[in-house]
DNA sequence: CAAATTTCTTAATCTAGTTCATTTTTTTTC
DNA sequence: GAAAAAAAATGAACTAGATTAAGAAATTTG
């Protein structure tokens, strides 16, 4: 049933497989359907997987104290989502991931995957370097939150993912930039003129 | 010369190395000694190597276009500094990396590192391994950016990393946690009565 | 160890961004 | 496709934190 053409791609930019690799990879990947609203991702629970999205969109992201939702992250197809800490300490996750539409995830459990890192070079290889990418990334997010203003990190984002802003709630990117949705709201009206 | 004990022990926590592996790793590793104030990495110029610090402490900054500095990362021994999206790009970094105290460092230059994860297994592994906790970190301090107030970014600070607070220069740490030196003084002051 | 330089403190003023409350628009659901 | 729910807009009042400026303390350097 599952196609894995897609991820298979994803990975074929970095290293390349070969056919037992291939096979035993996707014998240990699960496809699954999520209805928008719904959680792949809960505080309280660890994150088992790996999780690659085929089709759709999730954000991931955590309540404070008050109740007030934070958005960490906010993923399309082709990237993964997984609350990272909790992943790899394989401890209670403090993050929940939703799926913002209705969507097609692969996911490769902890206890599956990580042995077959240590067995394949190539696989360890990939995350690797994808990883060495996405702390990259990151950093550059953390520079942007230390030094730009609300205004000049909305430019950036809509810059950067121009098909994501329209794509998810503006009370979520306004959250991921770090301000508040009425904020953004007014950043907007001041575009438009 | 050298004395490897440090970044091995590092290793030894995340993988087990070979022999050969151990004499074609340490056979790359070129150490330095770094005064206080000279700069490791600049902008312009493309980060040629992963730095281990053994002995010491380095900030990473860049400077905005009002000539502000902004701390992108603070490290001290058995820590990597890295301008890593001019590292795995191999293009011109953004970042000046500057030695606070005189240092020892070790450096793997790209050209003979990342041939060297393709080779070994477990050098891939060590470093997806430790990339993945960086990254799960980085993601972290993400949070704290956009959910935290300046007090509270810097009690979790003085929580996690109370050996580092009074080693570096307060207006470093201020902008390392995103606020003016100004800021950090008068929080501090509330706190000491 | 004195002079120079760098870092830290303090206080007054200012502003980018928040909060709160209400209304309008859009989306979802039955 | 009407009612309910969720998201976005608007504006007024407020505040966390920045900026500026000047003096005090600590550190570095010859």
């Amino acid at each position: 049933m599952s196609n894995y053409t897609s991820i298979l791609n994803n990975i074929n930019n970095y290293v390349s497989l070969s056919q037992v690799e291939i096979e035993r990879l996707t014998s240990i990947i699960k496809t699954s359907k999520v209805k928008k609203k719904q959680y792949i991702i809960q505080p309280g629970i660890v994150c088992q997987s790996r999780t690659y999205i085929v089709q759709g969109a999730f954000k991931v992201f955590y309540l404070d104290e008050n109740g007030k939702e934070h958005t960490v992250s906010i993923g399309v197809e082709d990237w993964f989502v997984t609350d990272f800490y909790s992943y790899i300490n394989q401890t209670p996750a403090m993050n929940y991931a939703e799926a913002l539409e209705d969507s097609v995830i692969m996911q490769m459990r902890y206890e599956e995957i990580e042995p077959l890192c240590r067995e394949f070079h190539s696989l360890s290889e990939y995350f690797r370097l994808t990883t060495e990418k996405a702390f990259a990334f990151s950093r550059r997010r953390v520079i942007s939150n230390i030094s730009k203003t609300a205004e000049e990190r909305y430019d950036e984002y809509l810059e950067k993912y121009p098909h994501i802003v329209n794509r998810v709630p503006q009370y979520v990117l306004a959250s991921y930039l770090g301000m508040s949705p009425e904020f953004l709201s007014k950043i907007r009206k001041l575009k438009s003129k």
